[in-house]
DNA sequence: ATGAAAGCGCTAACAG
DNA sequence: CTGTTAGCGCTTTCAT
């Protein structure tokens, strides 16, 4: 490896002092024009990049986030994180990627990881059941958002990015109420997650309020992995009464769902109607296309790096992070063909 | 934030030089087991963990690899990404995501900047017309490994991993042809890319071995984003003599080609056939399944992963970069309903 | 087996 | 405006 030139290089050749060539190229304090002259050619001479390592080991900070997600293959994942990134990199700090499987062990591995790297913060779109340990983090002096995936508790001891999952499933359900549709079944995410339990909460209060009654028997739960929604949907659709709509608590559900739904050679949305969430990209181009719920993913990962890189300034300024803010953003339902 | 131990507290405690700490932990030389006792007590107590960023600088390597995707919303990179992920952590790596956009001058800034973190190494399957920027990275010492999109010349100068473009869509159009199909539409990716190139090949010359003319008119060509390949589909299935078959030299486009035919009612595979390319997760899940070529992208992440870390090792024991190495990884047809 | 000391490349007082 | 100096936390000769 041609070895890289470093300040020290630079300052020999322009004839100045390392701290001269620091303070040009930085441009904190004042440099006399005529020798930031001299230091910008013998910096062109040498091809001389700084070392941000040595940078960060300085200053204990490394421009550096660690974004950390169950599995970036979903596309709500996809979506956040490319939010996340392009956000970062307009201010110029980098993204490390770290997919956590749903997995806790692997999810604290990282952390424990990323905090020995001196990263400057943590977005947090994976945890599934880290309330206190996500609290430590902050408590470690680490700015933490999380997105989307919290707990209610968590609100009050760190920053979150999110929408009100409550009512957007409630309106959904409403719509499809509306829409002439009583048994309505349920595509229920784990529950586990608070965003799945608002969401199934939300669906159990707008069939409430329209006087229908809540039956068990349609609402359709995960066990081992998403594909199971495939053999969930047969069984519920062959079984007597079978539901007249089917509202998926994402998008992926959704498409497991539909997927069943053809293979029994079901009309959507004539048989039967389906509703999502999220609207991934995808859900505009499945046939027919999905009416779901619009969560501003590309947006929520904007704010959630926007959230971090406020508490990184703050803490940098006052040596302490701010005190905890919550973002709301909307939700629309987005009517397509899946519906009447 | 509470102050993190270092060596020297560690030592302290342990009543003990900060010398013999490290070699404690790092294991290399012999150390005495009453004082390695003392010390891990002391390590224990201290919560001591390891700055990895002043280990980097001294050690000249930061256990970091940038991956450089143009979109991680791309199904296609998402899967790479998730191989080379595992694979990296398993080996004591941590990736650093980098989102080009396809934007060449995105690219190279993100190189610039990782260059002077002194990641130890580059995995890109960003590249559009790279090949001599990339060239020359490899010539300043630092491993590369190109993944999917590379240029025929690259294999002369970096790693690549990928599958035989040329021969997979040859054996796609074979298919085709001998389950009685004549005119064959192609959905073609950007030509500016060799892997694009080389399936548009495989396309014509199993055509032309079948004794079947090409017809430029069936070529549907994307100017600005994928999204036109709907549009180009209806103007191509309403022109005078359609194609009964259509080749989508990628999944992605397919799916859009597929969203089209779908808005025109025409019934696929009776109607026309439709054949993929890549397998990616959903294409099983669309109506109808997606007949397609399977590329192995998660394994193609792996492969690169480990491709690079070959290269790192190599170059920590002797200094520089070990002879390029092509890989290229099998596909299969996966015969699904969008065929007959 | 252990300690002292040099130094990775950079920034930030402190003097001048 | 500029140079000197002291580290950031760690590894690694070189002595002992």
């Amino acid at each position: 490896m041609t070895t890289t030139a470093n300040l020290k290089d630079v300052a020999k050749i322009a004839g100045v002092s390392v701290s001269t060539v620091s303070r040009a190229l930085n441009g904190k304090s004042c440099v006399n024009e005529e020798t930031k002259k001299r230091i910008m050619d013998a910096v062109e001479q040498t091809n001389y990049r700084p070392n941000i390592i040595s940078k960060s080991l300085k200053m204990g900070k490394s421009n550096t986030i660690c974004l950390l997600v169950s599995t970036i293959q979903n596309p709500i994942f996809a979506e956040i994180t490319q939010g996340v990134e392009d956000t970062a990199r307009k201010s110029g700090y980098i993204v490390v990627l770290c997919n956590t499987d749903e997995d806790e062990a692997i999810e604290r591995e990282y952390i424990e990881n990323m905090k020995t790297r001196w990263v400057d913060g943590f977005i947090i779109c994976s945890a599934v059941n880290s309330s206190q340990y996500i609290k430590r983090l902050r408590g470690e002096g680490f700015p933490v958002v999380m997105v989307n995936r919290f707990d209610k508790e968590d609100e009050k001891n760190v920053d979150t990015v999110g929408v009100d999952n409550y009512q957007a499933a409630y309106d959904a359900t409403r719509y499809l109420i509306q829409t002439g549709h009583r048994r309505i079944a349920l595509g229920c995410g784990s529950e586990e997650l608070y965003l799945y339990r608002e969401r199934y909460r939300g669906y159990r209060e707008a069939l409430e309020d329209a006087g229908i009654s809540y039956d068990d028997g349609l609402v359709m739960r995960e066990t081992y992995s998403q594909e199971c929604f495939y053999q969930l949907t047969k069984k519920l659709m062959s079984a007597g009464d079978p539901p007249d709509a089917i509202f998926a608590l994402s998008d992926p559900i959704a498409f497991r769902i539909m997927h069943a739904l053809h293979d029994m050679n079901l009309n959507i949305p004539n048989d039967i109607a389906v509703i999502g969430f999220d609207n991934v990209e995808l859900s505009s181009m499945v046939e027919p296309p999905l009416t779901t719920v619009s969560q501003p993913l590309y947006d929520l990962g904007c704010a959630a790096a926007k959230s971090l890189i406020r508490q990184i300034q703050h803490k940098d300024r006052c040596g302490e992070l701010p005190t905890p803010v919550n973002s709301v953003l909307g939700t629309s339902l987005i009517l397509r063909r899946s519906t009447r």
